[in-house]
DNA sequence: TCGATGAGTTTGGCTACCCAAACAGGTTGA
DNA sequence: TCAACCTGTTTGGGTAGCCAAACTCATCGA
């Protein structure tokens, strides 16, 4: 079994990833972010994100101008953005692929966003575009020609289960087609 | 947003979970377990565990005869069950469906087992059930039909985007071919 | 029988979080 | 001007985990 303490050896925290995200996000929506705000956003106390940003902030991944104002550096920013890339791709995998219901899809991607691998999240990702394809007609085409060649790597689905259930369905429907009638 | 401090408020955490499921496996393998023995698998001290299993005892996950052998109690049973079943499903989720690493998949798995939600387990449960299926030649066959028909509540797969996309693809799949020829 | 070994527990220390409360500094309105 | 208010920080307390080290007990072998 692979070390269950990876858990608690992550680059960032799951307090540390809501910190991160709540000060981008206050940031672009309404141009800057204090402690109180960070606070009243995370329903914590201002002493428990003042304590906590200082931890951040000696990280090198929140910066404070002279106005106390709040916002994330280059490598703060890089791990908000992939954080919340990975909520919103398992968010929608859960959702869009398992069918579970939203608000359920979006507590669990909450909680495990900061613990998903760059490998998952990318997959995730490629599953998802290649579904997004499938609603245009003209890539639906392109699927379903590399499906038949069955050798063309520029295929959105990368080489798994889903891509084999595509062509296991593509060839199948067309002997049941030609069968039935 | 959903409250992000749910986190910390589940069931049983991931030091837990893995106490649990630990006494579980030791149990049905060599028959005892002891706080030496989980101690070693987990890669911790004795003290540590004994600390843990304290509270897991005064929980009542937890029981101990009078050689100091430890075993779960029912709902300690049902819980690392649950535990063990959601870190499978995940892992062949990410693995089978995603297409990622298989020791990719169970590192993220273990992470986040404890964490997921008992309905995305059981949808991502039925989604590999349906995947399962494909294999089979026949079943093949009736879930072309019944996605033909559009309108089967038995179908294998939840009502989701991968359900669309297999509808897609066997329609989309007909229309071309016939295009072509 | 007695020392070594192993098992389990306890204790003190550490990190990471959280809170409440006290404190310090700036702004603002009467 | 000055009290009321808001902001941010610090401090003491609590929980959950981990470790190292000391301690107790039981067993086992020479």
């Amino acid at each position: 079994m692979s070390d269950w303490r990876e858990f608690d050896q992550n680059p960032v925290s799951h307090s540390a990833a809501h910190h991160l995200t709540t000060i981008g996000d206050l940031h672009d929506e309404v141009g800057y972010a204090r402690v109180s705000d960070v606070a009243r956003h995370l329903g914590i106390t201002r002493g428990s994100v003042s304590v906590t940003l200082k931890g951040l902030r000696h990280r090198g991944l929140v910066v404070e101008d002279e106005h106390k104002h709040l916002s994330l550096s280059v490598e703060g920013q890089r791990i908000a953005q992939g954080i919340r890339t990975k909520r919103i791709l398992i968010q929608a995998l859960f959702r869009d692929v398992l069918g579970v219901p939203d608000e359920i899809a979006e507590q669990d991607a909450c909680k495990i966003e900061h613990l998903i691998s760059d490998m998952t999240a990318e997959a995730a990702g490629s599953l998802l575009e290649g579904l997004e394809d499938l609603s245009e007609d003209q890539r639906i085409r392109s699927l379903v020609e590399s499906a038949r060649s069955s050798s063309d790597s520029s295929s959105p689905f990368p080489d798994t289960a889903t891509q084999q259930l595509a062509n296991r369905l593509l060839k199948k429907a067309a002997a049941i087609e030609s069968e039935d009638s």
